[in-house]
DNA sequence: GCAACCGGTAGGAATCTCCCTACCCATGTG
DNA sequence: CACATGGGTAGGGAGATTCCTACCGGTTGC
């Protein structure tokens, strides 16, 4: 059980899966704009059953999107901003690519690159 | 064809969906770093067959994050990252966000190394 | 205590994802 | 021309996702 401050490297991945659907995102929207909520506000936004929501619920909490707070009956829902900042510390390297795509420009770097690229081989994981 | 440069709300959705693959933030990091490549120089990179590279490949290029180009009997896929800024985009109302919290975060810390000796244990506070 | 309310879990059907093995077409090269 | 190389498509199987309808455990109010 030591994981201080570390995120295991899995943890991108979900993130990115939750995110990808957008009932989600609208809970998360909704959160940020009204703070946070109980279930059955936050269900009331949707066409869909309690159930469902509650399912989105868990695969947000689970990804450390959200927290969670009893009062009394009900269950209060918070935006955590966390993985969010690392998905943003993931975009960072792509940055210059598109701030600087303003033409074909990248298409002649890209070859250049290409054409002298040395030996360094066996790591194309992202982290 | 009917959308020269709108981007639809669906593509939101295609592009969380393709991150959210280990596969696919690989292929994206690797031509950021090399620039555009043939299939068969990435497929090596990954322990699956080449087909299944080539999925990853077609649905990277549905939601618009690569250009295909042939050449020859290669084709060279770069990366496109328009869709990444529109990701940055989506992520900017989250910043001020994290950025409170990482402001108490820090506080928190500077206060604990600023003041190495023990006066006062708090210990409940690691996660 | 008893009924209404909040919200999670069980489990099932439709659909999607991700990998595989075959197979096919196109482009080069002897 | 014959054949190797590059790379896409077909289709299938295991597992995950997403919705649903039931159902059940806690809280609150009469």
């Amino acid at each position: 059980m030591a994981s201080p401050t570390t995120d295991p490297p899995v943890r991108q991945d979900a993130v990115f899966a939750a995110l990808a659907s957008p009932v989600r995102r609208a809970v998360l929207t909704l959160l940020r704009e009204r703070g946070a909520q109980p279930v059955h506000v936050i269900a009331a936004e949707f066409a869909m059953r309690r159930p469902s929501v509650s399912e989105h619920l868990k695969v947000l909490l689970a990804c450390g999107l959200l927290t969670e707070t009893r009062h009394g009956r009900e269950r209060h829902y918070a935006l955590r901003p966390e993985p969010l900042r690392e998905v943003a510390a993931w975009l960072t390297p792509y940055e210059q690519f598109w701030r600087q795509r303003l033409g074909a420009l990248d298409a002649l770097l890209a070859e250049d690159l290409d054409d002298g690229a040395p030996g360094e081989e066996g790591d194309a994981r992202d982290r």
